[in-house]
DNA sequence: TTGTAAGCGTTATCAC
DNA sequence: GTGATAACGCTTACAA
């Protein structure tokens, strides 16, 4: 392993000082456009690799954001990933990326070790079953910007950004409705959690606006697993009289659950029309494809690395201290339009 | 934003000296237990946390990982990731990850980038058109390990974790045989990169095996897109004789191209049997279910890190200079199982 | 346009 | 057990 060439060995190769070395390499205006040349062309063939650690500690900014997400095998967090990488790489900042795996402690402590590496802003959605927040207290503390998306905290003084998990599921029931759907279930997810909470609330609206009473057996309370879109489907065939509409919280559960009430002999969309949300590849594989929610992961990721690095670079001071809420788009397909719309029920509205 | 506390301000405070600050937090053995216990309340208590930065200057060592990734929005490569994150995060490393958005472009920046920032150890997945490792060979200069994992270059010299493709399209391409199948069409990727073109290699090495000849009609090279997987469908289509089977070297295509099938009315498996590759979620969710090779990111990942860390650690020495071969397998589904198997091909053999 | 010198916060080395 | 001192490699006043 031979030595590490810094500055200094350029300096004094060149026989100049390592102060313009490193102005030269920062391509410092200030700097005679030969000697940049040469200091380059010496770093070049020295093999010469800034010290990041020298500088960022010397700095005191290390151009890095922090993202801890629940789980990174998901279809829909690998988008938002993606979306993140891609606006971090273009600013020149890194991206230090760990997993909650859906649990409190380990968001716990990842959150430490993002304190402790000093990231410049912090990026979370947050796990299963993070019941509060203060483990973050140390970066509002230090006035180190911290974003949480999707997953975000009941807390209104966080800045988050979301979609408009009411209106989107607000839509979808709608949509139902206007299908001619009279007895809808909803398979939600766990109610703690924001996403959940707030889809749940839209499909109350909407059976609301639409004067249908709600029946508290109609919501399912699930892991959104596929296991979970077996069950509710079997637990719904036993309801005497049958559902006709079901809005089911995520793509994957919804998948499991078409399956199963097609193994049953239920016609889809005729005898129950199913609306899905996230618009994963699946809804166009399954047959017949799903109508779904379209939520802008990649987007989002985009977007909470944009808002971050505004405020970093004081852009912005503004936006940061807000909610950001995404549009959401309706996306319908077959698993929830009928052949044959009901005159009836549209002319009723 | 309050001025960071550095081990001289808890040296000042307790009247000690800096050093046995820094060997207190660091549970140096040779510090009396008062002491040490007087250090981890102040700095708890004055809202220490220690400057990685500098710390890593001085150790000369990052614990940090890097990964270079084609993308991060897929399914196979956001299990990988997961499995890396979950063994790099249990053994004390940060993972900074980048994605090269299958460009070589992209690729080189990205490895400089890692480079500067002095990972312990690289892990690398290829992009699509990178046709030469040169942008490694500061790591290799330098003695960095560096690991490829599934997109692996073809100089035998680097350390590699793959499956083996070749055996696994051996095994795919065999069962379609075990069907029946006598005009098995093999739908693949880029074949500049390892994977496919070991595929094809297996495809073709167990169609001599059964003394079919090799149609170079029936090797169609891709993308692997969706469309391709249409495509690809409409090409067959038009063959004459029809094609009776059908390896995809993945299984997103794959399902495009069942469903393409379908609506021409094709019944498959009966007239055309369809093995795809990856056993992604899709598999069981595409009407019939889809034959695949299972293929295990999640454990990939895992395998790299570990290996990384062993070497970085000493523990080995040996295994990081070979190629790690994982097993894959084929998991039959409905769209290769024929309900009646041919006795007179099973009797031949 | 270039140089001097101080300091970012740790830790390794040597000494006691 | 503890302490003094000198790096680690870079940037930035300040000076020239």
């Amino acid at each position: 392993m031979d030595k590490e060439i810094t500055i200094y060995d350029i300096a004094r190769k060149l026989s100049i000082s390592p102060t313009t070395v490193s102005r030269g390499l920062n391509n410092h205006p200030a700097v005679n456009k030969n000697t940049k040349q040469k200091i380059f062309d010496a770093a070049n063939q020295m093999g010469y690799r800034s010290n990041t650690f020298a500088s960022k500690l010397r700095k005191q900014r290390t151009n890095t954001i922090g993202v801890i997400v629940p789980r990174l095998d998901s279809s829909f967090q690998s988008s938002v990933m993606a979306g993140m990488e891609k606006v971090a790489n273009e600013a020149g900042y890194n991206l230090i990326i760990s997993q909650s795996l859906e649990t409190a402690d380990k968001e716990v402590a990842n959150a430490r070790t993002m304190f402790e590496n000093r990231v410049d802003g912090l990026l979370v959605s947050l796990a299963y079953d993070t019941e509060n927040i203060d483990h973050f207290e140390p970066f509002f503390s230090k006035g180190i910007p911290l974003l949480f998306y999707d997953r975000v905290p009941e807390n209104k003084k966080c800045t988050s950004i979301v979609i408009n998990n009411i209106q989107a599921a607000h839509n979808a029931t709608s949509h139902l409705i206007e299908q001619g759907c009279k007895r809808i279930v909803h398979i939600s997810g766990n109610l703690k959690i924001n996403v959940y909470k707030d889809r749940l609330k839209g499909y109350k609206y909407a059976l609301m606006d639409a004067n249908i009473p709600i029946k508290e057996d109609y919501i399912i309370e699930t892991s959104l697993s596929e296991q979970a879109g077996i069950d509710a489907a079997k637990q719904i065939l036993q309801m005497n009289p049958r559902p006709d509409g079901i809005f089911v919280a995520n793509d994957n559960c919804a998948v499991t659950c078409i399956k199963t009430l097609k193994q049953e002999g239920v016609r889809i969309p005729d005898d129950i029309a199913i609306v899905g949300f996230n618009n994963d590849s699946i809804t166009r594989v399954i047959d017949p494809n799903l109508t779904s929610i379209d939520y802008p992961g990649y987007e989002m990721g985009e977007i909470a690395v944009r808002s971050l690095i505004n405020y970093l670079d004081g852009v912005s001071d503004v936006s940061i201290t807000n909610t950001i809420t995404l549009d959401s788009e309706l996306v319908v397909r077959e698993s929830s339009l009928r052949k044959v719309n009901q005159p009836t029920v549209l002319s009723k509205g």
